[in-house]
DNA sequence: TCTGGGGTCCTAGGACCC
DNA sequence: TCTGGGGTCCTAGGACCC
């Protein structure tokens, strides 16, 4: 049996814990630049705001609706993420961490009934955390998601299904909404629309050969669990990332080599940060940069170079430094680039680096700089250490809506008041 | 005016090898 | 007219996830 913790309207539920007063009112939460909704309270779901839906197209309503709105904060979310786990692993007896806002678990050795577990389970993590949380038990991991779906949905359910009777399952899969299915996304969707299939269990019908034909391997894996075959893994210990990336939309276009030198020399210098946060090494770099795709008035670019290092790093010098020059190979004048991001690929552990015959750096005494460089902006805050080419100016992104970060900054922390 | 960011995996086709 | 078989590696593109 698999478990899977899903977290409630995730951000939006991070705003409310320290807004109690949003409580049963809609709320909204703002991707970077407050351009797109990532998340809605289920009373925002209501109102007929989507997913994905620019802010600028649902602006009047959420005034005369007194949406609340609120600009992304990832360092909140993702500090609130952390307390969600830190409870689950304390009462499960292996967590696999899926995203920032779910996580699938085991039940070996559970002796309670597994609908009990997981109603604690759920409840535990309300109390320690403040998110709202649905859980869902089934025999494989493609239905623990459609059991968590139905403990969101339906209130009787009071937080946890646990399904696993063949012909619960059955009866279920003749209801549920394939679109809905996990790894049936909005191009299998629509195919599976046109072709007049609705539910999982109208998929499930469908020769298997046909499946791996038109779906390939992963659509047949999404066949099988549907049917309770078991075909995708539990993994505790999440794999080291194969590609880091940075990048971020502009506030407005940028036309200026230089001011486009400097965010890629951030974004460069961001990635070299993660990159050692997980211990590992890239060998190579990649710049891109692109004009706004909604503006079909304007000459429209998108470009990238990878540039391969001659040896694997986790400098930020040498990541910013190529970072830089395959931007200056790529950048044309006369765009108005909307867009930029670094990705570092190639990754490998630190610990294996291999030092090239005719390396010039002095590692050692290099990885020391690094290590002092990251402590000191962990302690103190990012970027208090940055390097010169990234400019005295940080980047900036449109944020009128954002809350304090009242978990992970001294200045944000709530005060308690005696009356 | 305004339209997000960060990932993974699979597949098909071409170049190349013996 | 007819023109092998088996393999690897790389890349671009397409699908998916949150």
């Amino acid at each position: 049996m698999y478990g899977l913790c899903d977290c409630n309207n995730f951000y939006a539920s991070c705003e409310r814990v320290f807004r109690p007063d949003l409580v049963g009112k809609p709320v909204v939460v703002l991707s970077n630049n407050d351009g797109c909704v990532i998340a809605r309270s289920n009373e925002a779901k209501s109102l007929g705001i989507t997913m994905g839906q620019p802010f600028y197209q649902i602006r009047a309503l959420a005034e005369s609706r007194r949406v609340s709105v609120f600009s992304a904060n990832f360092a909140l979310y993702g500090d609130m993420s952390n307390r969600v786990m830190t409870t689950l692993r304390s009462l499960v007896p292996a967590l696999e961490i899926y995203s920032i806002d779910e996580a699938f678990f085991n039940l070996e050795g559970i002796t309670e009934a597994p609908d009990e577990f997981g109603h604690m389970v759920g409840r535990t993590v309300r109390r320690n955390t403040g998110i709202p949380v649905s859980i869902g038990i089934a025999p494989t991991k493609t239905l623990a998601k459609i059991a968590s779906k139905l403990a969101k949905q339906y209130p009787k359910l009071a937080g946890c299904c646990y399904m696993h009777r063949p012909e619960d399952i059955a009866k279920v899969l003749n209801r549920f909404p394939l679109q809905d299915v996990w790894g049936i996304g909005r191009r299998y969707g629509k195919m599976f629309d046109r072709m007049g299939l609705r539910t999982a269990q109208q998929f499930v019908d469908l020769p298997q050969e046909w499946v791996r034909a038109r779906m390939g391997i992963g659509g047949l894996r999404t066949w099988n669990e549907l049917q309770g075959q078991e075909c995708i893994g539990f993994e505790q210990m999440p794999p080291r990332k194969q590609q880091i990336t940075i990048s971020r939309s502009f506030p407005k276009e940028v036309y200026a080599f230089d001011e486009l030198d400097r965010i890629v020399a951030e974004f460069a210098s961001m990635c070299a940060e993660k990159l050692r946060g997980q211990q590992s090494a890239c060998r190579e770099v990649q710049s891109y940069i692109c004009t706004n795709r909604h503006r079909e008035d304007q000459p429209q670019r998108y470009d990238t170079r990878i540039i391969v290092l001659p040896e694997p790093t986790d400098s930020t010098f040498d990541i910013v430094r190529h970072a830089r020059v395959a931007l200056k190979q790529i950048f044309r004048q006369g765009y108005g680039y909307k867009k930029a991001g670094v990705v570092l690929s190639q990754i490998s552990p630190a610990s294996e680096l291999q030092v090239s015959l005719f390396s010039s750096t002095d590692r050692p005494k290099h990885s020391r700089l690094m290590e002092v460089i990251d402590s000191v902006n962990k302690e103190y805050g990012r970027g208090k250490i940055t390097i010169a080419a990234q400019g005295t100016t940080p980047f900036h992104m449109n944020r009128e809506h954002l809350s304090p970060c009242y978990t992970t900054d001294w200045k944000d922390i709530l005060v308690v008041k005696a009356k």
